[in-house]
DNA sequence: TCTGACCCATACTGGATCGCATGGAATCCG
DNA sequence: CGGATTCCATGCGATCCAGTATGGGTCAGA
């Protein structure tokens, strides 16, 4: 009971704290109103209002001015601490130096783009605090969509229309097949309906490649007979070269894996967009902290140079 | 201008802290509102308002529910510290077990009868605080009418209709005289006047027992003449066994020292009242905590046993 | 697919609050 | 010591907000 007596006061007074706060400091109801941007009168009254509510005593008139009582300054520290916290916050949600960024990214991403994007970032404001994940690109949407980050480092890019998506670098998908497979000498665009009844080895689902993969081989109608389904590219790439089937994956960027020969796909959509996405403006996350959307900027711009070399 | 901003927000947030904090807890319009004790209506459009008059998005419909957006998640724990900020600054106001007593009191109490007060107090309630200040009559009443404290141990009571006054002992004002005084073997009750030319030895200026003897030699209109003023009654005391002069003090518990005289006096108001002040309940305070309540009671109840013996 | 239940948002009315102008009280200065 | 000044409190009219009833939208189950 007594402390729902004190939830009650707690709440009476909520509404007032930068009144209190304001008088405390000026011990002058005719300043502080000044200070607050409102008529005397109001704020005279509303201290009234709230010390009939209250049943606390917390300011009384001495002579023509005012000042605290005992009780109110005590209460004082309490209440500018409990501003100074809301006024924190606030801040972090509307300083663009002081706020916090989630972000969630691609495994690959995070060996070099990430710290990259960070390193540079993080040189010009180095108060936006991150929040970082890494993880496949199924989860990073799911967690963007859920409002768990605000930025997301992916590839695809959905067309989720309460997600906005930006391209930063577009790899070309290519068929990566052993050095002695029948095509590896073709030296020329391929049609995946080629190796339809071959074994694949595919990304595990959830992944984005694997995502592609999907929509290419269901756009040729055909059913992969999936001899593995890898953790990475990396380890897609490996075992395609020791022959465990063929597998569609970005070029890699510094040429083939030896042992692995890879090939143009004349399928459609035989690209891998990578970028940054965010929710839309619209639907999705509604205000937009100008932290990330500086860092979203920052992204945009220097995203494009990094990418290309550092992703494989 | 950042900062202005993020005042304005903060003072458009602050009403609603509590609809915040229990949107937040339970994600759900109707529960929280239930939770407030206020209509769902009413809980629904204050937040509505808040989002469009601070431009943020803290809660987004999701279905048929709602949740917090990154921005809402962000700023929850800033909430919920400064709710738990208010609520341990009301929680001082208005729990009896939990505030904090301001005392001042007279040096001499400071040796044996505050202590004793406060230990008994503490083996009780040992989370109300403390603020104590030693000092002078006079300083002990400019401080508790200034609200620099609850309450006083000091001596002797103020007429001020403005603070209230409880006597716990009084002392009996007696004259000192060195032992081979003339008035040393009279073995009754003497008049200030008998003494009128000698030099006095006074308490300085602002003590209580300066305040007695003044108002003594007031009324039996005499000024005597000041040898020596003191800072505390033994200083005094030694004094006019020293020879330097007679003085008016409260009797010793323990007898008279050694080497002097203590005479009962028949002037009109020889007596040094003790006690406890604290501001009127009308005009002075106001509002009195329950810590201070508890602690003035606690005095009331076991000064009368504690003074007696231990002031001298 | 459609009905029912659930839940948040909106329309309308009564009361509290705000802003303006003014009163009352205390202090300062001549 | 008295007028002027400063400052907080109080009436009065307009506005904003809360409470009641209802609408719109979404999800679950048949």
């Amino acid at each position: 009971m007594e402390s729902e007596d004190a939830d009650r006061v707690t709440r009476l007074l909520a509404p007032r704290l930068h009144m209190l706060a304001a008088l405390a400091r000026t011990e002058h109801v005719t300043r502080a109103a000044e200070v607050l941007g409102m008529p005397q009168p109001t704020l005279s009254r509303a201290i009234a209002r709230l010390q009939e509510d209250t049943g606390l005593t917390l300011v009384e008139r001495t002579g023509r001015g005012v000042r605290l009582t005992r009780a109110g300054r005590l209460l004082l520290p309490h209440v500018e601490r409990a501003l100074a916290d809301l006024a924190r916050g606030v801040g972090e949600l509307t300083d663009a130096d002081r706020g916090r960024v989630g972000l969630t990214f691609l495994p690959t991403l995070g060996v070099e783009v990430v710290p990259a994007l960070l390193r540079d970032f993080r040189r010009a404001r180095p108060d936006v605090r991150f929040t970082l994940v890494q993880e496949p690109w199924a989860d990073s949407l799911r967690r963007l969509a859920a409002g768990g980050a605000d930025l997301a480092l992916t590839s695809p890019l959905p067309a989720d229309p309460l997600l906005e998506s930006t391209v930063l670098h577009t790899q070309a998908l290519r068929l990566v097949v052993p050095e002695h497979h029948r095509l590896a000498a073709a030296g020329r665009a391929v049609a995946l309906a080629e190796v339809a009844g071959e074994e694949f080895v595919l990304l595990k689902p959830g992944r984005g490649v694997r995502h592609l993969t999907d929509l290419i081989t269901d756009r040729a109608a055909l059913t992969p007979k999936v001899a593995f389904e890898a953790d990475d590219i990396a380890t897609a790439r490996g075992l395609a070269g020791a022959g465990l089937g063929v597998t569609v994956l970005p070029a890699r960027p510094r040429g083939p894996l030896p042992g692995t020969v890879e090939l143009a796909l004349s399928d459609p959509g035989a690209v891998r967009p990578i970028g940054v996405v965010h929710p839309a403006r619209g639907s999705g996350g509604g205000y937009t902290p100008p932290a990330v959307a500086t860092f979203l900027e920052h992204v945009r711009r220097h995203g494009p140079r990094l990418i290309p070399d550092l992703t494989g």
